[in-house]
DNA sequence: ATTATCTATAGATCTATAGATAATGC
DNA sequence: ATTATCTATAGATCTATAGATAATGC
């Protein structure tokens, strides 16, 4: 517990325990997802995390710098279990099983539906360009493993990659119409739905979720 | 071709031959998509249009209403075409194929990804419940088709209804990812996949498309 | 001295309204 | 007279910066 340097809050002291700039990025990843980013301003987010608009400029030289740094940190542990998969030397139906069931239990987890950030039309930013890059990662660890699954055509393997994300990421939607949702019963389904995506036979697939199913605890837990 | 009443335009004569209205809705729906809701100033939406901004105000008494009107002009054919669906005679999973393939259809029709607005988190608006009310008719035809098909318990219906609508809308993250989607292929995939989604057998699905490709293009073609 | 906050504010918007104006219609 | 536009602007923001202030650290 490190006791509080500068100026006190206004308001009295923060009460998270979290640190002013996680604060800020909870204030602003609550606004961004049920508002929007055009329609948040400053003033809202500053008032949400208990303190003034101008401090954020303290930890954030700009609005877009806040969208920016939660787009990163939620795409980062997708990205992490990506490229750790594509290490793996389990079947490739496997580990892209595997990895649906992974990305979708993020998606679903936390206390706000994160993957709204993804779907704002302020995306478009030039500011975010980082964020398109380490997303276009992600994307390509998808369609790596797709490559990699029999019976798959390297010319096709971008296209059926673009269908299993939006897929996996349909849940976003879900989870915005129904906020209780069942994550243990949805994951797997959505993991099913993208192998059949593929056209693997049911045999198959239904092997895949039993041996990916061991994996993805394994890569889940250390964490 | 009406010849121009009012003031002319700083600008010129508008040259879309749409009128007014419609250029500033076609200009909002391009803006608010692209940029987002609360990004687009209507002072961009006028320029784009080709007015000045306070004139936009002759049409619409807010901005919210021109996203309102979008809302509901972009819901109205769906909504059409499900009840339509719900009045006729064909069994329940014919039915539902038929409307998840015309669904996908008109999200992915238009030169502008109109279904975007779906996905605005603006769209909590107080201002906007006539369309939530629209679109939860929607989701009850939906519903509706899914008790009515076999081996369906009323009790799951609503759930599977959900998945059902994100699947069919995960066409407009696609169409986000790939702007020259081969919607030819894609719509009945989709359709299909959202049968598997109720368990169905793939005979049933099978049967249902052979049948449901027939239903759907005799919706299609009248309007 | 360093740090994190604050107050104050410049300057740029942004939405919506008021009222003038330039067409056509009667 | 009616209509569709325009110009002008009020009043409310909104973002980002400047500089003061109230803590702790050394």
């Amino acid at each position: 517990m490190t006791i509080s340097r500068g100026r006190p809050r206004a308001s009295g002291p923060p009460q998270s325990g979290l640190g002013t700039e996680e604060d800020i990025l909870r204030a602003a990843a609550k606004l961004f997802c049920t508002v929007g980013y055009g329609s948040t301003s400053t003033h809202a987010i500053a008032r949400e995390a208990g303190l003034r608009q101008s401090s954020m400029y303290h930890y954030f030289t700009a609005k877009h710098e806040i969208l920016l740094v939660l787009l990163l940190g939620t795409l980062a542990p997708s990205i992490e279990i990506a490229k750790t998969l594509l290490r793996s030397t389990e079947p490739a139906a496997v580990r892209l099983w595997a990895l649906c069931l992974l990305d979708v239990r993020l998606l679903a987890s936390g206390p706000v539906n994160l993957g709204s950030l993804y779907l704002l039309p302020e995306l478009g930013d030039p500011n975010l360009a980082e964020f398109h890059m380490r997303r276009a990662e992600l994307r390509d660890a998808y369609r790596e493993l797709i490559a990699q699954c029999d019976g798959i055509r390297e010319s096709e393997a971008s296209r059926v990659a673009d269908m299993v994300l939006a897929l996996v990421e349909s849940v976003i939607m879900l989870r915005r119409a129904e906020s209780n949702l069942d994550i243990a019963d949805l994951a797997p389904r959505i993991a099913d739905a993208a192998l059949r995506i593929l056209d693997l036979s049911p045999e198959v697939v239904h092997a895949a979720r039993t041996r990916a199913a061991v994996l993805a605890e394994t890569l889940s837990e250390p964490r």
